[in-house]
DNA sequence: GGAATATAATACACTCAGTAAAGAATGTCG
DNA sequence: CGACATTCTTTACTGAGTGTATTATATTCC
């Protein structure tokens, strides 16, 4: 395994590219004095570095803001509009594409249901039509393709390594089947992991270094920043706290093991807990939107349902949170579209059973972000990763 | 926030610096060309940085292994013996301090029994001066001093942030008042960090890069290594599973939570489960030593109650299990000496409470360093951290 | 207005970490 | 011995970052 490497000139230079893009995309910085500040070079290296970004056309300069005194520093500012970045995304109910601009912006965005019976191969080749013709629709150069996947993968063979509802999947080679329909380099990535990367980049934390972030829909995950990286464990698995027992004699899970907090925690809990509640068992027990829907119109038994099973995925995150005490946690995916019943919830049950000091300096939150979070994390991680080597991915793209 | 900070050209040559130096001393290389390999950078410059290191007499020369073809390579050995490390720990019941060489072998070793009622300001300088005697005694230059303290700490302020069992430590500067007796950098660590440490440089995992080190006593705690540095989290409380709880509808914890983790995994729960089951409660419940004595001596009451209550500390490493995914868990402290059950009853636990994707990729297994681990790794998260400045650290050292 | 002052950005010579290329050193093999 | 093969060093070179002086542009104060 290669470890860490080397700092050559490359490398070098590749790094502090990257840093800039980072800080100006955070806007940590806006002028060249204030990029100095912040990475530590010196102001010369900096004009070195801001001609470079000028000349790819990533950077534009603007006129500054007021100074107090002396000259007025030239405003910098990240052009959005002239490199883009492709999504993609696959998921239990459907498959969607898009391309953002740099700020986040959505331009194209096409979705469609996803046939489970039609195997992984004609799948994957229906995702890599869409995908094809979505980006076909970019209004510039895409210069990369980020891929939001259901479950774990194994990074080194472009695999899903595990996934129930995607059989047969572990056999296609997805970073290899859309390489073809795209120009630009495929980056895989957790779709829990591609909401962590949305949160710190657009949205509500983009000055954290450590953020969890708790999917719940039919099953429960959670994307990890550490240190402002993606963090993947040993093998890809690190945030699958689905399986995760909260109760030892809790009962039988799928997984072969008990008291899982699937079972306690998800959409199919919310049902179950709220038929059985509202004695409807004569009915079908309605579908999970509709009793978020009942949940925000204020009826008392879908949000005794809700309150109990909100508060079993706090309680389960709790574990998470003293594990990695992250600055900020944020909840999303459908489980959290009760209206503010959600947050007040969670909030009771992590004041309670979360260390004062932890409590006290923990953020959280809801998913904010309009649209799709997990597809524009796509979008990010490829960004993410594609500032590892900046000049690469901007250089080509730029001379146009 | 200091975010990343940028590459200057220091910075490159300290990066590369401490690169050549770990790859040594994790055995990764040890021969020019090999580290060639191992860093991605040139022969060259390989040969430049090596001539440094053997100017500041870190690395020795000695004669290569047999080459099937061709000129034989030079062998590169790292000297453990030129430069010492410092360690000192804090403790429940002692404080200690103690100076190792580079290959980990203790040199000079002194202890003495902790006076609780004390008060903090007289611990520390009872801990100063203990730590004092013990560095002049030792053989040579000691480029560094790391602290192992019991609990969380303020990395700001040099401050213990909480401890039960340490009334008063809240107000007392460790790092400063332990800067005035030692001629080289102090730094601070979390103990069960350190054993982290201990485990990846000295211990049988050195090539991992996540690594999961559970401490259990009277309390239980985690250190942590993501991607071959520890982590900490936002304020330093990342690992403190303790007081998660593993139960809901558990007893009521002196923390105000129900269930935790310490109410059913540690010395005192051993005593307790002991005690209720051998019906022994006329005396006194026998110390943990003496049960684990037993545990070793094959008595069935107390294999019992070790086993019920190694499989809860199991039971609550799951859950980090799960959420970091791990290459390797090491348990350490007084909890693991009850012999090969302790491994048996873990395994067995995890390997029904984990995903098998995930327990199979784990190595599970017990700390074996001999003496007292986290201060050996109190000393390691010195050089851990020196090695962010190598030069700074050898340069000065090594004029002798 | 004009001088004094303050801040921002650049120009230019310079430093030195890393590197390409050639050569020296040291081994095996026929 | 000479023909390789591999390791290590030397030399001249490249170029990223930097120190310093200079230029550009603002406010302030007389």
């Amino acid at each position: 395994m290669q470890y860490d490497s080397g700092i050559n000139r490359d490398a070098q230079k590749e790094g502090n590219l990257s840093l800039v893009i980072r800080a100006l995309h955070a806007g940590r910085a806006e002028t060249r004095v204030a990029l100095a500040r912040a990475t530590g070079l010196k102001q010369a290296t900096i004009t070195k570095i801001v001609r470079q970004l000028v000349d790819w056309g990533l950077v534009s300069e603007t006129t500054g803001r007021e100074a107090p005194m002396g000259r007025r520093p030239m405003g910098l500012t990240l052009n959005a509009d002239r490199f883009f970045l492709g999504a993609a995304r696959i998921n239990r109910n459907y498959i969607a594409a898009a391309v953002y601009d740099l700020a986040g912006t959505p331009l194209v965005f096409e979705q469609a249901d996803r046939c489970p019976e039609d195997g992984a191969e004609a799948s994957l080749s229906a995702l890599a039509a869409l995908v094809g013709r979505t980006l076909a629709r970019a209004p510039g150069p895409v210069i990369g393709l980020g891929v939001a996947l259901p479950g774990p993968f194994n990074a080194r063979t472009g695999r899903i390594t595990l996934m129930s509802g995607f059989p047969g999947w572990a056999a296609v080679d997805i970073q290899k089947g859309l390489r073809g329909v795209v120009d630009a380099p495929v980056f895989l990535e957790h779709d829990a992991n591609c909401g962590a990367l949305a949160e710190l980049w657009y949205g509500e934390h983009r000055r954290d270094e450590n953020l969890l972030y708790v999917v719940c829909d039919r099953g429960v995950g959670a994307g990890l920043i550490a240190g402002g990286r993606v963090y993947h464990g040993a093998s890809g698995y690190a945030g699958e706290i689905g399986h995760t027992s909260i109760n030892f004699a809790g009962p039988l899970c799928e997984c072969g093991n008990r008291g899982c907090l699937e079972l306690y925690a998800s959409s199919e809990a919310l049902r179950a807990t709220y038929a059985q509640a509202s004695l409807s068992a004569g009915g079908d027990a309605p579908s999970a939107s509709e009793i978020l829907r009942r949940v925000r119109g204020g009826e008392a038994a879908a949000r005794d349902a809700y309150r109990r099973v909100v508060g079993q995925l706090a309680f389960g995150v709790v574990g998470l949170i003293n594990a990695l005490n992250p600055d900020c946690v944020v909840f999303a995916d459908r489980m959290v579209e009760g209206g503010e019943l959600f947050l007040e919830t969670v909030e009771g049950v992590l004041c309670r059973h979360l260390m004062p000091e932890v409590y006290r300096a923990l953020k959280v939150s809801v998913n904010r972000l309009p649209g799709d979070p997990m597809l524009l994390g796509a979008g990010v991680a490829a960004l993410d990763r594609l500032l590892d080597r900046p000049s690469g991915a901007f250089r080509r793209a730029g001379v146009s």
